[in-house]
DNA sequence: TGCATTCATGTAGGCAACCTACATGCTCGG
DNA sequence: CCGAGCATGTAGGTTGCCTACATGAATGCA
């Protein structure tokens, strides 16, 4: 653990952040897998860190590897310097005028849909590119897709941030009214407006548990004292939507991604809290990146047109 | 400009490190000269740099270069993030227990004469080393060095730092008196201490114009309103002894670095300010490294030592 | 108690990056 | 007008990083 070669004029920014992937993502393989390389080369990374630094940085930990202090101490190091970085080069971009480079983009699908052709139409002639994912999970889950994601398209039904994103940088990008779909023949379709007592004896077809929407069911029940029948448990929602249609229940749908189909209507629900907040969230240093803040700049913007269209109507 | 390929995840601090030398040094050559490479590696580097980021940072300026504003933004930007690596290192090395590296030094030869023996003996059986440069130089030129050290022994009769030193850290070491060395069958010899009136019209062996020395018999001149005739004007504070001990004249000597030899006795001048302080110099990003702070700590006891040993006897 | 899965790690070879040596061309000063 | 000093280009060697593949260890399930 000594004769130390030669060591290069400083730290390297690779190896902290390899460190701090390893702190996030606990193993190799995973590391290996969200950075599209082979085990084998972070394996040997490891080693020629330690070798540069004499300091052992990890060590084998049942199936996997576990930091060492001196590894821990210096995944922590990586924030501050990757920020720093980050910092420098966001500097660089503003007074170069443009902002360059891919952002990746996860998103809720259905967030996405009313969010993101804008987003594109706003990019195009910029130097900014997207990588986009899309999945529909449950709420404290967004904050881990944070890792790998430089911007998190998100909701949230229990507040402004999310459940488990402390420590990211969330921003709020629009208020939509969660809203009750009906099959337009059905009998509560008369109604302008819904009540949670006109509601809670209906068949209902949900969310999975844990999921955002699910708050309000939940939110439904205590309100009357009485329980909902959830007949189906879906994450789609245009399939919900086919389902209503069909008769198979009531369901509820965000406003702004729905346009509805000829056979169901959309009826606001009052007397419970019905509506989700849409949030970006990303970690601090990626946030860092003038790119990044440009997109998120973007969505706001996005997100308030959005709102004002529909308050319009 | 354009046609940016595939730019590294992150900003290099290879590139931010030369563009910070090129803005402190000027010209390539000069930074190719003190980092030990050839003109044409940074040259390259520097195309690749601007390849990466997709903007010009440098331009043909006469016979030399000169940053564009991109590239001076990323000069200064590279102070945030080297300093912000070496932090990091820091705190490894203070978890590691022990500092390592290699310390350039820079020093003045009076002073390095009764410091570094100490240095050396404190750092044996340590992970530093140290490597010594030696200049004897005007008090204004001090601070270049810091430049291409990590820590400049230098010194100030002006005060507490040396002109030239801002932004800089700078750390006193000792205040050393500077006294009087005469042929020890002088007629002033019979005094124990001497009045800027019992020297200011004997013959004087100076120091060249700018060197720090030059403070007393200016003062001397200032205070008695009579000119000091300087004889000759050397650097070396031995060759200097020698000739005073011949009978070439009088002359100032830093009391701690002085051994007088048999022909000479050394008296304290009274009357003006005739002491010096010691001082370290570091840039602030080079002052983050453990090992250096290390270093410097040391200096700094064992300059207090030195004062101790002198006020007991 | 096997047996498949999931890790980490080692080796060999390809590919790109960095550096030196050398040559060229430009700019200034005598 | 010529030489000194500087930047830049090219060729070639060396090093470093990564993939592909093989090995070995630990886990969890039948």
């Amino acid at each position: 653990m000594n004769a130390h070669a030669s060591a290069p004029r400083f730290l390297e920014p690779r190896h902290l952040e390899l460190l701090r992937e390893i702190a996030a993502r606990r193993t190799l393989a995973a590391v290996a897998r969200a950075t599209h390389r082979t085990p084998s080369a972070l394996s040997q990374q490891l080693r020629t860190a330690e070798r540069e630094l004499g300091v052992k940085l990890v060590e084998p930990d049942s199936r996997g590897v576990r930091l060492t202090p001196a590894g821990q101490l210096l995944a922590e190091g990586a924030d501050e310097v990757i920020s720093s970085l980050a910092r420098v080069q966001a500097r660089l971009d503003a007074a170069t005028g443009a902002p360059r480079g891919q952002v990746s983009i996860g998103t809720l699908p259905s967030a996405g849909q009313v969010l993101l052709p804008q987003l594109l139409h706003r990019l195009r002639d910029t130097a900014i590119t997207v990588s986009l994912d899309d999945f529909d999970i449950a709420e404290a889950d967004f904050a881990a897709r944070a890792l790998d994601a430089d911007i998190v398209i998100s909701h949230s039904l229990s507040g402004e941030v999310p459940r488990g994103a402390e420590g990211l940088i969330s921003t709020v990008l629009a208020r939509e009214p969660i809203d009750v779909v009906l099959p337009a023949d059905h009998r509560l379709a008369a109604q302008a407006q819904l009540r949670p007592q006109d509601v809670v004896d209906h068949e209902w077809i949900g969310v999975p548990e844990g999921y955002p929407f699910d708050a309000i069911p939940v939110a439904v029940e205590q309100l009357t004292g009485r329980p909902v029948h959830r007949a189906l448990r879906l994450r789609d929602n245009h399939l919900l939507e086919a389902l209503v249609g069909a008769g198979a229940g009531i369901g509820l749908l965000p406003r702004f991604s729905t346009r509805p189909a000829p056979g169901v209507v959309l009826r606001p629900l009052v007397g419970v809290s019905a509506a989700r907040a849409i949030v970006a969230l990303s970690r601090p240093d990626r946030y860092e990146r003038l790119a990044v803040r440009t997109v998120t700049d973007h969505l706001v913007g996005i997100g308030a047109e959005l709102m004002e269209t529909y308050a319009a109507t």
